[in-house]
RNA sequence: GGGGGCUUAGCUCAGUAGGUUUAGAGCGUCUGCCUUACAAGCAGAAGGUCGUUGGUUCGAAUCCAUCAGUCCCCA
C-alpha cells in the first residue's frame, strides 16, 4: 500500500524520475540472477556479445530490447529465465583501434612488442568495455550480470584453444601456403566473409605486350596495372580464332623485360577487353588457379602492407600499390605501349575492418576444412530442430553451407586467442596442444591468433563455466541477431554446437530488422544519420524507445527509424500513466476492497474481462510465434482502445454513483485489471510498469513486477455474447457522435434520444445516455420519428435525435443519402453472391448463411433509411 | 549470372487459415472540443479499382505464373 497522494503524481509521465531508480533496485536485489533449479524449466538466451570497441547504436537497442522482452515475458510465465551478457574481444577491430590510438602517441606496435601491446589492448577493453554495458543497463535489460563473460576470459580462452587442438588432432585444421584475402591495413589474412564488395568507377587500361619474335604486340586489358610487374604469362581462350596462332609464342613483359608465354585456357572470357588477359598468379585467385594448370611461376611483388618488394624495379620498392600504378601507367606511356584507357565500373573487394581494398596474397595460413563439419548443421536446420524466424533465411543459410570453402582462421594479429602450435627450432616438428611443450626453450610458438569468429562460435556453451550449468541451460532457447552475421556467427555456432556438444546451440533464431534512417539509408557514422540511443532515451525515456522500436519493426524487414517516431512510445507511456493516475485518484476517495472484486458485475465488466482474456491469449500466441511486433500492437490496442477509451469511460458513471459499495467494487475490479494489464506491459516497458505497480493499493504479491506472474488465460471468460451486447452500445454511441460531429452540435449541448427497438436492456441505455451526454432517452418500440430530427439505424434499431432549431435539413439529407449509398453498395455485393448458383451450391453452408444474414439485416436497415429520407423530403 | 525480400491510404506499415459489411492501424490532413486521467489528449471525417497482365476457384490483397519497379545477399 502506498501513501502517495494525487498531488504527487504528475500530469505527464516523466521517465527521468523513475528509470534509473528502478534499474538500481533490480540490480541491488539481484532479481535477474539465475541458478540451476531442476524444478523449473529454464529459458536461456546468450547475448550476441557486442564488440569491446563498440558504442551502443540503434541496432543494439532493437536486438537487446527483443531479447529483454522475451526474457522478461518468460520469467513472468514461470520459467527460470537466464540471460547471459558479455562482450567480444573483436580481434581485428580492437587491434586496429589500439594501433590507431598508439599512432597518435607516436608509438608503433612492433616497437612495443607483443606483451606491452596486449597490455594496451586490455586497457582499452577496460575503458570501453564498460561503456556499452552501462548503456545497456539504461535500456533496462534484465541480464544476469553475475554471469557476464568475455571471450578473452581464462575459462573461455581455454575452450577456444581446446577446440583448436581437437580439430587439429582430428584432421579438420591444417596449415597451407595459399592464396588468401589480405588486408594491407591490418597486415593480416581475413576470411571470405570479411570482404565487402563495392562498386567503383575505375579505369580499364589497355597495354601492349610486344611479341618476342617478329613485329607486333598483344593488347591486354587490366583494372590493376601495378600487378603487371608480377605477370608470368598472358592467356587467351583456346577457341579464340583471333589468337590461335599465337598460343605457345612468347611476349616480352614491358618494364620487367621478362619473357613470358602465351597460354590458352578456357577461363579467359573472349568478350572481356581484347580477349587477351595478363596472368599474375601471385595476386589474383583466378590467375593463381590458371597458373597452377599451366605450371607458371607465382611472383609476389608486394610486402604485407602492399608496398613494392624486391621483385619490382628499385624505383617502386617500398612504394604504395597506387603509386606504383601511376608509375606503371606513365612507364607504358613513355614506352609508347599504352594502347588506351577506358572508363570501367567494377566491384572492388574491401576489407571490412581495415576499410582498404584487399589484396589476393600468397601466404602460410591455418585453415579449417568445412565440408564434413557443416553436415550436421545443415540437417538440424532442415529438420526444424533449429527454427529460423523469418523462415526464408533457411535458404540463404543452406546455400552458403553447401557452397562453403575452407575457412582461413589464422590472423597475423596479436589481440586474440593465440594459435596453440609450436614449431621445433631444429627439427621444424609441429606440436599442437593446450599445454606448451615441456622443453619450451626448443620451440617457438606460432605468432598468429585466431579469427574472432573462431572463438565466438563457441559462445552458446562457452559462457557456462561448469558442467552443471552447461547441462541445465544448454541448448539455449533463443538467439536474437541481425541477419548480416548469419554466416559469420549463426551458422558457425550451429556447426560448433553440433561438433562440440552434439546438440543444437539454440532452438530459435530471431533475425531482427535492419535499422535505417527515415530515408531508408543505412545508419552510418559518416552520414551522421545515426542517433545516439542515449540521447533518445534521455529525451523520450527508455520505455518509449523500447516500445517504439518494436512497434515499428516488423519481423524480417528493414525498419525506417526517425527519432520523432518515439512519440508513439512516449504517448503510449503517458496514456498508461494517466489511466493509472485516474484510478489512483479515485482510490483516494473510494475504498479498495478485495472482497468486492466479484460484486456488482455488469456486462461492461464482463466485456472488459472477456477482452482481457482474449488479449492475453492472443499475446501469448504472438509471443510463442516470436511475433513481437504483433504483440506490441495487440497490447497497444487493448490498453488504449479497450481499457482506456471504453472501459474507463464506462466505469465512470458507477465510480461517481452514490452507492459506496458499487463504487468500491468497480474501483477494486478496475485496479486489479489494471494490475494485470501492467504485467502484460512490463516486458515491453519495464520501468513505467514497475513504477505504477508500486503505487497500486492492495496486496500485489512480491517485491517487483518483474518477478510477478502473468495471468493465466481463462477461456470461459471470453464471452462473445457479452461482446455483442457491448458492440451494440458502442455502435449506437458512435452513430450519435457522428451526428453530433456532422451537425456541429458541441459536446456541451445536451440532446435527447429516441430509440425505436424492442431488444435493449436498461443498463445498455444508461451507458449510452452517459456516453453521449443525453438528458433524456426515450425507449419505444413504436416510436414515431419526431419532426425535425437527425436519424441513424444501427443493427435494426432506429435512432432519432430531436434537433428542433439545430438541424440543417440539407446536411441531414446528405448524411442519410450517404449511408443509403453505402448500404446499397454493400447489399449489391451480397446479392450478387447469393444469386450465383455456384456460390450457393459450393460454398460452405455457414458462409452462405452469413451472407443471407447480411442480406436480411442490410435490407431492413436500408428500408428504414429510405423511409427516413422520404420523410425528410 | 544465382538466390531472397518488398510493392496495400499522402507517409510508414498490418492483413494470421482464400469468405470479418465495400480492406485496417499509426502518423499526417480536415472539423469540433481545454467533457474534473491524459491537448503527449477526446470525438468525428476525408483518403485505397491492394504494382501489371493472366491463371486456379463459387469466391483472390491473400494461392500460382508473367512482367515491371525496388532493395539486399552470394558469385
Amino acid at each position: 500500500m502506498s501513501d502517495t497522494k494525487l498531488n504527487d503524481i504528475p500530469k505527464a509521465y516523466n521517465p527521468k524520475d523513475v528509470e534509473d531508480k528502478w534499474y538500481k533496485f533490480w540490480e541491488e536485489n539481484n532479481l535477474f540472477h539465475s541458478e540451476v533449479d531442476e524444478s523449473k524449466p529454464s529459458y536461456t538466451i546468450v547475448i550476441p556479445p557486442p564488440n569491446v570497441t563498440g558504442m551502443l547504436h540503434l541496432g543494439h537497442v532493437l536486438n537487446n530490447t527483443i531479447q529483454d522482452v522475451f526474457v522478461r515475458y518468460k520469467r513472468m510465465k514461470g520459467f527460470n529465465a537466464c540471460w547471459v551478457p558479455g562482450m567480444d574481444h573483436a580481434s581485428i577491430a580492437t587491434e586496429s583501434k589500439v594501433i590507431a590510438k598508439l599512432k597518435t602517441e607516436g608509438v608503433d606496435k612492433y616497437e612495443l612488442g607483443r606483451e606491452e601491446f596486449l597490455n594496451h589492448c586490455w586497457d582499452w577493453t577496460e575503458k570501453y568495455g564498460g561503456i556499452i554495458i552501462s548503456q545497456l543497463r539504461k535500456l533496462g535489460v534484465s541480464c544476469d550480470w553475475e554471469r557476464q563473460r568475455f571471450t578473452m576470459d581464462d575459462h573461455y580462452y581455454s575452450k577456444v584453444v581446446e577446440a583448436f587442438v581437437t580439430l587439429y588432432n582430428e584432421g579438420y585444421i591444417y596449415r597451407g601456403y595459399r592464396m588468401v584475402n589480405w588486408c594491407p591495413a591490418s597486415k593480416s589474412a581475413i576470411s571470405d566473409e570479411e570482404v565487402e564488395y563495392q562498386t567503383k568507377n575505375g579505369k580499364l587500361w589497355h597495354f601492349r605486350y610486344p611479341l618476342k619474335d617478329g613485329d607486333g604486340y598483344l593488347v591486354v586489358a587490366t583494372t590493376r596495372p601495378e600487378t603487371m610487374l608480377g605477370d608470368t604469362a598472358v592467356a587467351v581462350n583456346p577457341n579464340d580464332e583471333r589468337y590461335k596462332h599465337l598460343v605457345g609464342k612468347t611476349v616480352i613483359l614491358p618494364i620487367m623485360n621478362r619473357e613470358i608465354p602465351v597460354v590458352a585456357d578456357d577461363y579467359v572470357d573472349m568478350e572481356f577487353g581484347t580477349g587477351v588477359v595478363k596472368i599474375t598468379p601471385a595476386h589474383d585467385v583466378n590467375d593463381y588457379e590458371l597458373g597452377k594448370r599451366h605450371d607458371l611461376p607465382a611472383i609476389n611483388i608486394f610486402h604485407p602492407d602492399a608496398t613494392g618488394n624486391e621483385n619490382v624495379p628499385e624505383k617502386y620498392q617500398g612504394k604504395d600499390r597506387y603509386e606504383i600504378r601511376k608509375g606503371v601507367v606513365a612507364d607504358f606511356e613513355e614506352l609508347a605501349l599504352l594502347d588506351k584507357i577506358e572508363d570501367y565500373t567494377n566491384k572492388v573487394g574491401y576489407s571490412q575492418r581495415g576499410g582498404v581494398p584487399i589484396e589476393s596474397y600468397l601466404s602460410e595460413q591455418w585453415f579449417m576444412k568445412m565440408d564434413e563439419l557443416v553436415k550436421p548443421a545443415v540437417d538440424v536446420v532442415n529438420e526444424g530442430q533449429v527454427k529460423f524466424h523469418p523462415e526464408h533465411w533457411i535458404k540463404t543459410y543452406q546455400h552458403w553451407m553447401t557452397n562453403i570453402r575452407d575457412w582461413c582462421i589464422s590472423r597475423q594479429l596479436w589481440w586474440g586467442h593465440r594459435i596453440p602450435v609450436w614449431y621445433h627450432k631444429e627439427t621444424k616438428e609441429i606440436y599442437c596442444n593446450v599445454e606448451p611443450p615441456k622443453d619450451i626453450e626448443n620451440w617457438v610458438q606460432d605468432t598468429d591468433v585466431l579469427d574472432t569468429w573462431a572463438s565466438s562460435w563457441l559462445w552458446a556453451h562457452g559462457v557456462f563455466t561448469n558442467e552443471k550449468d552447461e547441462n541445465y541451460y544448454y541448448p539455449t532457447d533463443l538467439l536474437v541477431t541481425a541477419p548480416d552475421i548469419i554466416f559469420f556467427w549463426v551458422a558457425r555456432m550451429i556447426i560448433a554446437g553440433m561438433k562440440f556438444k552434439g546438440e543444437i546451440p539454440f532452438k530459435d533464431v530471431y533475425f531482427t530488422s535492419i535499422i535505417r534512417d527515415g530515408k531508408g539509408r543505412k545508419m552510418s557514422k559518416s552520414l551522421g544519420n545515426s542517433p545516439d540511443p542515449i540521447d533518445v532515451m534521455d529525451e523520450y525515456g527508455a520505455d518509449a524507445l523500447r516500445f517504439t522500436i518494436n512497434y515499428i519493426a516488423p519481423l524480417g524487414q528493414d525498419v525506417l527509424f526517425d527519432v520523432e517516431k518515439c512519440e508513439i512510445g512516449r504517448n503510449f507511456a503517458n496514456k498508461i500513466w494517466n489511466a493509472g493516475r485516474f484510478l489512483l485518484m479515485n482510490a483516494e476517495k473510494i475504498k479498495y476492497n478485495h472482497e468486492l472484486v466479484d460484486k456488482h458485475i455488469d456486462f461492461t465488466d464482463e466485456w472488459i474481462i472477456s477482452r482481457f482474456n482474449d488479449t492475453m491469449k492472443k499475446l501469448n500466441q504472438a509471443m510463442d510465434k516470436l511475433e513481437i511486433n504483433l504483440a506490441t500492437k495487440i497490447l497497444y490496442s487493448y490498453v488504449w482502445n479497450d481499457f482506456c477509451d471504453w472501459y474507463v469511460e464506462l466505469a465512470k458513471s458507477r465510480l461517481y454513483s452514490d452507492n459506496e459499495e458499487v463504487q468500491s467494487a468497480v474501483l477494486t475490479r478496475a485496479l486489479n485489471l489494471f494490475d494485470e494489464m501492467l504485467k502484460m506491459i512490463h516486458p515491453f516497458m519495464p520501468f513505467i510498469s514497475e513504477e505504477i505497480w508500486h503505487l497500486l493499493p492492495g496486496e500485489r504479491g512480491g517485491e517487483s513486477i518483474s518477478v510477478a506472474q502473468l495471468a493465466e488465460v481463462d477461456e470461459s471468460k471470453i464471452n462473445k455474447d457479452v461482446e455483442t451486447r457491448f458492440e451494440f452500445v458502442r455502435s449506437v454511441v458512435t452513430a450519435i457522435r457522428n451526428i453530433r460531429g456532422e451537425m456541429n452540435i458541441p459536446p456541451s449541448k445536451a440532446i435527447n434520444l429516441v430509440l425505436k427497438t424492442e431488444e435493449v436492456e436498461e443498463s445498455q441505455v444508461n451507458y449510452i445516455k452517459n456516453l453521449i451526454r443525453a438528458s433524456e432517452v426515450f425507449l419505444d418500440k413504436n416510436a414515431q420519428k419526431p419532426g425535425a430530427s437527425a436519424s441513424a439505424v444501427v443493427k435494426g434499431c432506429d435512432i432519432y435525435i430531436p434537433l428542433e432549431g439545430l438541424i440543417d435539413l440539407e446536411v441531414e439529407k446528405q448524411r442519410v443519402e450517404k449511408e443509403i449509398a453505402r448500404l446499397e453498395g454493400a447489399l449489391k455485393g451480397v446479392e450478387k453472391k447469393l444469386s450465383n448458383e455456384r456460390f450457393v451450391n459450393n460454398a460452405p453452408a455457414d458462409v452462405v448463411e452469413k451472407e443471407k444474414k447480411k442480406q436480411t439485416d442490410w435490407s431492413l436497415s436500408l428500408g428504414k433509411l429510405k423511409q427516413i429520407l422520404y420523410d425528410l423530403k
